[in-house]
DNA sequence: GGAATGACGATAA
DNA sequence: ATTATCGCCATTC
């Protein structure tokens, strides 16, 4: 075991948390976000812990929704006034990135 | 130690 | 738009 693992993990729930309503983030920006790591990591974490944060929130970087959860995400989202376009959500509109941090999309 | 796997990402065809 | 392939990174067998 690894306490440093459980400290990424606390981080990518934390972030996660945080996303406002209505806007979402790609697994790959969380990943930029916290510095290091990798989608593939931030991924993994969603699937084991991401049952107690607003996991819907959290898209591919083409604004895909999580395979197997497509539908429940695809309804909060659109709850929650998120701006789809056909089966993925719109980034350019939808997607968030917290302020304090540099914008990898620049 | 090596191969397979996974709620990914980018690129090529 | 869709499929295929490779790279990435940690976990699991």
């Amino acid at each position: 075991m690894d306490g440093a693992a459980d400290d990424f993990t606390e981080a990518v729930l934390d972030l996660v948390e945080r996303i406002p309503p209505g806007r979402v983030m790609a697994y790959g920006w969380i990943a930029a976000a916290l510095g290091h790591g990798g989608p593939r990591r931030v991924a993994r974490v969603m699937s084991a812990y991401g049952g107690g944060v607003p996991w819907w929130r959290v898209t591919t970087g083409g604004g895909r929704l999580p395979p197997g959860h497509e539908e429940e995400a695809r309804r909060r989202l659109l709850s929650e006034g998120a701006v789809f376009r056909g089966p993925r959500v719109l980034m350019a509109a939808s997607g968030w990135y917290p302020e304090e941090l540099p914008d990898p999309r620049g």
